[in-house]
RNA sequence: GCGGAUGUGGCGGAAUUGGCAGACGCGCCGGCCUUAGGAGCCGGUGUCACCGACGUGCAGGUUCAAGUCCUGUCAUCCGCACCA
C-alpha cells in the first residue's frame, strides 16, 4: 500500500473526469432532472476566496449525491465579469478590462478546476461575452417595448475628486471610498426598470417557493407593504393636498403638516407664500445633502413653516399649519404627512422642536407630552368625535370608510420597494440598446443588430461631467435612426452590474443557442432551479431583481414558471481565524491555493464542510483543517486492515446501515458536519474493531464520494469497482437494520440519574417500570418514601417520582 | 429605532417531537514507538469541596423532566435606516 499522495490521486481524476464527460447534463435525458445552482462568481483579481468554495462545494455534494441516484444532473458554472473593480483596475494600469477579465478568469478557472468540482463546464458562459449579452439587451428591449424602462431624472451619488458618479457601496461615512474626496448628490437623467409594478406578485409568489424563512421576510421587509389611506386635506390657497397615512384613526389628533421640499405645490403656491425666500433656501439646503448628512441628522429635525397658508383637517375642520421638512421623503406615498405627535414619534420630535401642540387620541399610554404613544395593540380612542371609545383595530376602518364616504379620502397600499436604477455611466457594462432621435424620441434598435457590441475607447474614464466613457467613441454614437432613418444618437449609459446576473440560470440551459436565449424545449426540462444556494447579501437585490425579471419573461411567454428558484438557502460567512471578516488589509486571508498544495483539494473540501454549522459564520482554523487531513489519511490507512469479504460483518450490520442513513439526510438537510462526523466515528468503530470488510469499505468511500471524490474514486478503482465511483448508485439502507436491538435505558429519581439499563428494544411501558423498580439502586433510593408516580417513556428512561 | 440571527467546555461545534448535555474534530494531559518529533499509535480530558453536587448569557415560570416551551432581561453579529 502506498501512502496518501493526493498530489497525483487528484490531477489524475480531474483529468480521467474531464476526458470523460461524465458531469455533462444532457438535454432531453429520459431521466429526471435536476438543475442546482451557486451564484456564479465575479472573477476578482484577487482570486478565490476560501468563502466561495463553501457554497459549491456543498452543492457539488448535493449535485453528485443526484447523480448518483440516477438524475440528469445540471450543475453549472460561469463568469459575473463586468462590474467596477476590473474597469478600476483597467483605469488604473491603462488596459483593457476585456483582457483584465480574461486573465482573472483564467485563474478562477484553474482555481475551480483544482478543487474538482462537478461543474458541466461545455455549458460556461460568461456575462461579457457578447454572444451572452446580446441577449441580456434582448430583454431590456422586450422590457423597454412593454413600457417597463423609462428614462428618469434621480439623484447620484458624485464624488467631486474622481468625477464619477458612485454606487451606494462607494460611498462610505459620507467620502468617497477610493479618494477620500467629498461625495454631494447630483441629478442626472436615467433608465429606471418598473419593478414596482410587480411588488404585490414578488410578494405573494414566495408562497409557492421552499426559499429560508428569513429570506422570504428578509424579501417581505424590503418591498415594504404597508395598508393606509391617501387623505385630502384642502389649503387655505384651494389647492387640495393629499397625505398619506397608516394610522387613519389618529385624524383627530393632527396638529400640523408637512410637505417634503420637492414637492410640486410648493412651487405652485408661491405668490401666497410670504416667507418664499426662506423656503427656497431650505430647499436648497436640503437637495445638497448627501444622504450620508440625511441619515446622521436623522435625530435633529429642521424645517420652514410656510407662512400665510394652512390647511384645513377633514375630520373636524382645524386650521393646521403647514410645513416644509427633509424628513418628509418626496419618493414615498404622496411626500405629503399629516403630523400626529402624540402617536408618532418622528413627529413628536419635531412639534417639541417648533413647539406645536400635541394633542393625545389613543388613551392607554403615559403622558403624550412626554413622549409618543405608538403601540396600536392597546389603547382606546379619545378626543376623537364619533371614533372615541373604539380600539385603534377598529377605528382604522371606520375613519377610512367615513372618508371614503364623504369622498375625503380612499384606501391606499404603498411600497417601500423603489423602481430600479438601472443606468451606469461607465465602460465596463452592455450597452443600453437604444437610440435618440430628435423627431422619435427613444427607438429600439431591431433585434436583428443585437448584440450592440460595447465600441472601442482610448480611456475608461468617465467624462469630466459624468458622462459614459462610451460618449467618446463619436463614431459608434453618431447612427441613423429605425424609425424614421433621420440623424440618431446611441445612449452611451451601459447596464448595472445585475443585469447579466438576472437571467444566467436561463442560459445554462441551453447556452449556445443563436436563435434565442434559451430553446423552449430546454426551458420546458429544466425550469425551474431545484435548489440555489448563495449569500444572504444577495437576498435582496440580485434575488428580488432575478425575480422580477423572470416573471416579466414569464408574462411575455418566454419561460415556463412563474419563478425562477424552487428552493433557496444560504450559507454563513467563513471568517478569518481571529473571528473577523477575511481582508487583505487584516491580513488574515487564507488562500486555497496553498491550503490545496499542501493538504490536498480533498482535504480542503472535507474541512470546508466540517468547519462549523452551514448556515451560520464561523472562523477558519488551520489546525481544524488538519485535522480533515488526518481523517483522510486515517481512511487511507484502513487499506491495511481490508480483507477479502464481499458483505457487512455481522457486528458492523447496523452502524452501516445507521451511517449510509444518517450522511444522506444529513446531506439533505446540509447539516454536512454531522454528516462528516458520523462518518469519521464509523471509521473509529473500524480501527477500534481492527478489520474491515471489502463490502464495508466499498460503501463507506462511496458515502464520502461526495465530500473527497478524488481520493474514493482511486481506492474503488484499487479495490477493483467498476467504472467511475462519481456514478455509481448511491447505497441504499434497510431500515428495519438502524435499529438495535438492545437499548440503554436510563432510570431516574425526580429527574436524577440513578443508574442506566441495557434492555430489550421493543420492551413496553409496564416492561420498563418493572425493570426499573425492581433495579436495587431504585429500591435504595426510594427507601422509606412513597412512590408518587412512575413515567416510563419506551426506548429512552424511566423516571420514578417520589416523596 | 426596525427587521433577522446567535449566546452550550480552553476552541469549532453536536443534541428530529421537551427525555443520558458536550457526538465529531481541534487543543491539552499521560503512555507506547523513536537518535529525534510540529510524525504515528493507545488511553484520558465540562467544573468543583470528585463515594456527591453543580453545570447550556442572566432572572423568573410551566413540567415527573427544559439547551429545547413561556415571560422578562443582557450581550454580540448582520441587514435596513425619518417609508408616515
Amino acid at each position: 500500500m502506498d501512502s496518501y499522495n493526493f498530489k497525483s490521486i487528484e490531477k489524475k481524476w480531474q483529468d480521467k473526469w474531464e476526458d470523460a464527460g461524465i458531469f455533462h447534463a444532457v438535454n432531453g435525458s429520459e431521466k429526471p432532472k435536476f438543475y442546482t445552482l451557486i451564484e456564479f462568481p465575479y472573477p476578482s483579481g484577487a482570486g478565490l476566496h476560501v468563502g466561495h468554495p463553501r457554497s459549491y462545494t456543498a452543492l457539488d455534494i448535493i449535485a453528485r449525491k443526484r447523480r448518483m441516484e440516477g438524475y440528469n444532473v445540471l450543475y453549472p458554472i460561469g463568469w459575473d465579469a463586468f462590474g467596477l473593480p476590473t474597469e478600476n483596475y483597467a483605469i488604473k494600469n491603462n488596459v483593457h478590462p476585456r483582457i483584465v477579465t480574461a486573465d482573472n478568469i483564467a485563474n478562477f478557472t484553474r482555481q475551480l478546476k483544482m478543487l474538482g468540482f462537478s461543474f458541466d463546464w461545455s455549458r460556461e458562459v460568461n456575462t461579457t461575452d457578447p454572444k451572452y449579452y446580446k441577449w441580456t439587451q434582448w430583454i431590456f428591449l422586450q422590457l423597454f417595448k412593454k413600457g417597463l424602462a423609462y428614462k428618469q431624472e434621480m439623484p447620484i451619488n458624485w464624488c467631486t475628486g474622481c468625477k464619477v458618479g458612485l454606487s451606494n457601496e462607494e460611498v462610505v461615512n459620507g467620502v468617497c471610498e477610493r479618494c477620500g474626496s467629498e461625495v454631494v448628490q447630483r441629478r442626472k437623467s436615467q433608465w429606471m426598470l418598473k419593478i414596482t409594478e410587480y411588488a404585490q406578485r414578488l410578494i405573494d409568489d414566495l408562497d409557492e417557493v421552499n426559499y429560508l424563512e428569513k429570506i422570504k421576510t428578509q424579501q417581505k421587509n424590503w418591498i415594504g407593504r404597508s395598508e393606509g389611506a391617501e387623505v385630502k386635506f384642502t389649503l387655505s390657497t384651494g389647492d387640495e393636498m393629499v397625505v398619506y397615512t397608516t394610522r387613519a384613526d389618529t385624524l383627530f389628533g393632527a396638529t400640523y403638516t408637512v410637505m417634503s421640499p420637492e414637492h410640486p405645490l410648493i412651487e405652485k403656491m408661491k405668490d401666497s407664500i410670504t416667507n418664499y425666500g426662506e423656503v427656497e433656501a431650505y430647499q436648497k439646503a436640503a437637495a445638497k445633502k448627501s444622504e450620508f448628512e440625511r441619515t446622521e441628522l436623522a435625530k435633529d429635525k429642521t424645517g420652514v413653516k410656510l407662512e400665510g397658508i394652512y390647511a384645513v383637517n377633514p375630520a373636524n375642520g382645524e386650521h393646521l399649519p403647514v410645513f416644509i421638512s427633509d424628513y418628509v421623503l418626496v419618493t414615498y406615498g404622496t411626500g405629503a404627512i399629516m403630523a400626529v405627535p402624540a402617536h408618532d414619534s418622528r413627529d413628536w420630535d419635531f412639534a417639541k422642536k417648533f413647539d406645536l401642540p400635541i394633542i393625545e387620541v389613543v388613551a392607554g399610554g403615559e403622558d403624550v407630552q412626554k413622549e409618543a404613544y405608538t403601540d396600536v395593540y392597546k389603547g382606546k380612542m379619545v378626543n376623537s368625535g364619533f371614533l372615541t371609545g373604539m380600539t385603534v383595530k377598529e377605528a382604522i376602518p371606520a375613519m377610512i370608510d367615513w372618508l371614503e364616504k364623504e369622498g375625503l379620502g380612499k384606501r391606499k397600499v404603498n411600497f417601500k420597494l423603489r423602481d430600479w436604477v438601472f443606468s451606469r455611466q461607465r465602460y465596463w457594462g452592455e450597452p443600453i440598446p437604444l437610440v435618440h432621435c430628435d423627431k422619435c424620441g427613444w427607438v429600439a434598435i431591431p433585434e436583428s443588430e443585437l448584440p450592440l457590441t460595447l465600441p472601442e475607447v482610448e480611456h475608461f474614464e468617465p467624462g469630466e461631467n459624468g458622462e459614459s466613457p462610451l460618449a467618446k467613441a463619436t463614431d459608434w454614437i453618431k447612427t441613423t435612426c429605425p424609425e424614421c432613418g433621420g440623424e440618431a444618437q446611441r445612449e452611451t449609459d451601459t447596464m448595472p452590474q445585475w443585469a447579466g446576473s438576472s437571467w444566467y440560470f436561463l442560459r445554462y440551459m441551453d447556452p449556445h443557442n443563436d436563435e434565442a436565449l434559451a430553446s423552449k424545449e430546454a426551458l420546458d426540462y429544466w425550469s425551474p432551479v431545484d435548489w440555489y444556494n448563495g449569500g444572504m447579501e444577495h437576498t435582496t437585490l440580485h434575488l428580488l431583481y432575478s425575480r422580477f425579471w423572470h416573471k416579466f419573461l414569464f408574462d411575455i411567454g418566454v419561460v415556463p414558471t412563474k419563478e425562477p428558484y424552487m428552493k433557496r438557502t444560504s450559507h454563513g460567512m467563513i471568517l478569518g481565524e481571529n473571528n473577523e471578516k477575511m481582508s487583505k488589509s487584516r491580513g488574515n486571508v487564507v488562500n486555497p491555493d496553498e491550503v490545496v498544495n499542501e493538504f490536498g483539494a480533498d482535504a480542503f473540501r472535507t474541512y470546508e464542510m466540517f468547519i462549523g454549522a452551514f448556515d451560520q459564520s464561523t472562523p477558519w482554523s488551520q489546525q481544524g483543517l488538519k485535522g480533515c487531513y488526518k481523517f483522510l489519511e486515517r481512511v487511507w490507512n484502513l487499506q491495511s486492515i481490508v480483507n477479502d469479504e464481499a458483505g457487512y460483518s455481522a457486528d458492523m450490520e447496523k452502524a452501516m446501515h445507521k451511517t449510509i442513513k444518517k450522511v444522506g439526510e444529513d446531506f439533505e438537510r446540509m447539516k454536512f458536519n454531522t454528516a462528516i462526523a458520523a462518518m469519521m466515528a464509523l471509521v473509529n468503530d473500524f480501527t477500534k474493531k481492527g478489520s474491515v470488510t471489502k463490502g464495508e469499505y466499498m460503501t463507506f468511500i462511496t458515502l464520502l464520494n461526495p465530500v473527497a471524490p478524488h481520493m474514493t474514486e482511486e481506492l474503488w478503482q484499487t479495490y477493483g469497482g467498476e467504472g467511475f465511483l462519481s456514478i455509481q448508485p448511491w447505497p441504499k439502507y434497510d431500515e428495519e437494520k438502524t435499529v438495535d436491538d438492545e437499548v440503554e435505558i436510563v432510570v431516574q429519581i425526580n429527574g436524577k440519574i440513578r443508574d442506566k439499563l441495557t434492555v430489550p428494544a421493543d420492551i413496553d411501558k409496564t416492561g420498563l417500570e418493572e425493570l426499573a423498580l425492581a433495579n436495587d439502586k431504585i429500591k435504595a433510593a426510594a427507601e422509606g418514601k412513597t412512590i408518587v408516580k412512575v413515567i416510563a417513556i419506551p426506548g429512552r428512561l424511566v423516571n420514578v417520582v417520589v416523596k
